[in-house]
DNA sequence: ATTCGTATTGACAATCATTATCATTAGGGA
DNA sequence: TCCCTAATGATAATGATTGTCAATACGAAT
């Protein structure tokens, strides 16, 4: 049985009000900082939880971390994603979409999804 | 100046002769298999710079893993895979790649990276 | 062919993110 | 409140990748 813990919440909460990609670490840093006294097994645990049951979202970053985002379930988009500071914005992509779709029947394969996210500086971090 | 070592070459025909994608650990090991004295990070700085120079490329597996494979074909690309057989093929993506730019430069983005890959069923798995 | 500057190598240490371990703590049903 | 056990957190372990640095060897110049 899952029972119900501030940590969770710490956790569930945290990437609510961030809305952005952030990793595991970073998170864990950040509620450090503000006093918590979560352990960062915990945090990955708990993010492991909440992409399993839907809540969250996880990508790699192209550097191998995992990210997570608190799942916005608004329909398909996808992110403009700042490798430094982890400043998300979300585009628009339907180009993208018809391109995915029509390569992916060319070449013979069905139910296609795909994976399209742009890494790069924003203009804080340039 | 770049120099021609038997090491950068047995990394090259290693990749040549597998055609799949394998991870930069997995070679190594199948190359000290066959007799061969090179070193886990002259691999690595090998396939590094067979990316760099568009002979091999890279993709992330799932679980982080970096894998690299001999390109067939010149210049920078994606890939359609398949989730259920793992076969690859490789595809043209001049669209989205300057879509990319253009939408990172809109948002003031700088030195735009991206993951586009397109997963779906291959004809024999559909 | 020999010399010589330096790019490259390889053994190993260092990183970094993530996972496993395990004794302790604390949900939550009875 | 009691009790069972899931969850926690400090820390060790893991595994991939990168950094270090003395020794080596490519290849241009002699």
């Amino acid at each position: 049985m899952k029972r119900n813990t501030w940590q969770r919440e710490a956790v569930r909460s945290a990437l609510n009000e961030r809305g952005d990609f952030i990793s595991a670490q970073k998170l864990h840093t950040e509620l450090k900082a503000e006093g918590s006294t979560i352990g960062l097994a915990t945090v990955y645990r708990a993010l492991t939880d909440l992409v399993t049951s839907d809540e969250a979202d996880a990508l790699q970053s192209p550097e191998g971390e995992n990210l997570y985002r608190a799942c916005s379930s608004e329909g398909h988009h996808h992110h403009l994603i700042c490798r430094q500071c982890g400043h998300t914005e979300e585009i628009e992509a339907e180009a993208v979409e018809s391109w995915a779709a029509q390569v992916a029947a060319e070449h013979g394969f069905t139910q296609p999804r795909h994976i399209v996210d742009v890494f790069g500086l924003c203009q804080k971090c340039s």
